[in-house]
DNA sequence: TCTGGGGTCCTTGTGCGA
DNA sequence: TCTGTCGCACAAGGACCC
């Protein structure tokens, strides 16, 4: 057991994007309410308790949800306004440190080692913590307090409320695990709360008659090994005995970035998917260029209607932050594969983050073929790396001045007005509303 | 029941140069 | 010259997290 003079705590928000659509709709209270996508290939991002009570949990396919739930209110959600109520929540969490970690909209790692001093001890800074969410935003919030990440994050889990069929039992709001206390905690749990444990690992383990945590911890570390793999056994073996001396850390960089689309309807031509490309990496480039970084490796994802996921991916030896080139790394790619047997999802991703180039080598400028989408017109001269350059700075600062819907890829019109791409517009899958206007198109024989 | 979107990390296979 | 192998980078896929 390491780390016994740390205090790490793990905020996680009760149920945030339901809470936070229940500070608008009080009336909604006490109702089972799911937010989430509301089209045909939508999940749940959130339940209440209420909700929960059916089994309707997040992740949870929309249409299961309002079969399990049909009296439950459906809210489509709203990305934008959870994102700025979690910068308030952080701002309560700054009061106490500044070593934050966030690891989503809705919660975070709080190293307190340092502010014990000034506030007392880690179930008091808890307390606090909880009690100017409630007063001040009118959230939930539970809080784990243990001597590390792993450890604090489990303890969240008892903090929180939790929902039968049989009624909604409150939690206790804050849970300690104390030091001397871990390994007894452990022990009792099942090997499924472990953190990288998830449905093929647990599988995997309950074929070598490991179910808790006990039983992982006693298995000889080969048998483990040769289920798992050295690196996975490691890993679960230093959690058996609650080891973990990863730091809390508040500066963490992307690794990668990307965009992805569930369709309403599966896709089955070129044509069409390349229409999606060109939206897809003009907005990804965007989003690059809002961190001042490129990428290198450039990662095209399908999902096929069968849900049969392939990755196609290059490297380029300068990093790329612009829609034109990222199109025109991508598109012989997507031209390699056989649309027809429907593609329900394109993603398109960048990693190997780093100072952005953009100017490409001499070979690539040699077999440049010219990418006109993003220059929109039909015909247009080919570009060159400098052309595109320009055109960008352009296409950003006319997005500045009037709006990301004001311009954008030609190709990405549809039906008169321009389809953007925005973060977190269809988190859960495509919406009611896109289904609708999206009319099917003719499957080819 | 039929499976989102944004990520991270790990494993395996392969190609290539030393 | 041929072959083996080692390390590295890359590609692809899988598992997992929220």
């Amino acid at each position: 057991m390491t780390g016994a003079q740390r205090t790490i705590l793990h905020a996680d928000m009760d149920a945030f994007y339901v809470s936070v659509e229940l500070r608008r709709r009080p009336d909604l209270a006490g109702k089972p309410v799911v937010v989430g996508g509301t089209g045909p290939r939508g999940v749940v991002a959130a339940a209440s308790y209420e909700a929960r009570r059916f089994g309707v949990h997040s992740a949870l396919p929309s249409a299961v949800a309002r079969r399990r739930c049909p009296h439950a209110v459906f809210l489509p959600g709203d990305h934008e306004l959870y994102g700025e109520v979690s910068g308030q929540v952080h701002e309560v969490f700054g009061r106490f440190t500044p070593v934050i970690e966030p690891l989503a909209l809705d919660e975070a790692f709080l190293d307190v080692t340092g502010a014990r001093r000034l506030f007392g001890d880690g179930a008091t800074i808890a307390h606090e913590i909880r009690r100017a969410i409630r007063d001040e935003l009118d959230l939930g919030c539970s809080v784990g307090v243990a001597t590390n990440k792993f450890l604090a994050k489990l303890a969240s889990v008892d903090a929180k409320p939790t929902a039968s069929p049989a009624g909604i039992e409150p939690g206790p709001g804050v849970f300690v695990i104390e030091h001397d206390e871990a390994q007894r905690y452990l022990d009792r749990l099942p090997v499924g709360r472990l953190w990288g444990v998830g449905p093929k690992t647990l599988e995997k383990l309950e074929r070598i008659g490991v179910r808790t945590v006990r039983d992982l911890r006693g298995i000889d570390p080969p048998s483990l090994a040769a289920a798992l793999g050295r690196s996975q056994a490691d890993h679960l073996s230093a959690l058996a005995v609650g080891a973990d001396d990863r730091e809390v850390e508040s500066d963490r960089d992307a690794k990668s970035i990307g965009h992805e689309e569930t369709y309403p309807h599966d896709k089955f031509t070129h044509e069409e998917l390349s229409t999606e490309l060109v939206r897809l990496a003009d907005a990804v480039g965007r989003r690059l260029r809002d961190h001042g970084v490129g990428a290198r490796t450039w990662t095209l994802k399908i999902r096929f209607s069968g849900f049969v996921t392939i990755t196609r991916s290059t490297t380029t030896r300068d990093s790329v932050d612009d829609g034109f080139t990222i199109v025109e790394l991508l598109r012989p790619l997507l031209e390699a594969i056989d649309p027809s047997p429907g593609v329900r999802l394109l993603g398109v991703s960048g990693s190997n983050l780093g100072e952005p180039t953009t100017q490409l080598s001499f070979d690539d400028l040699l077999t440049e073929s010219g990418s006109d989408d993003l220059a929109g017109s039909e015909g247009s001269p080919k570009t060159g790396a400098s052309d595109r350059a320009a055109a960008t700075e352009a296409l950003d600062s006319i997005r500045r001045r009037f709006g990301d819907g004001s311009i954008g890829p030609a190709s990405a019109v549809r039906r008169g007005r321009l389809s953007t791409v925005r973060r977190g517009a269809q988190q859960w899958g495509p919406d009611q509303e896109e289904r609708a206007n999206d009319q099917e198109p003719p499957r080819p024989r």
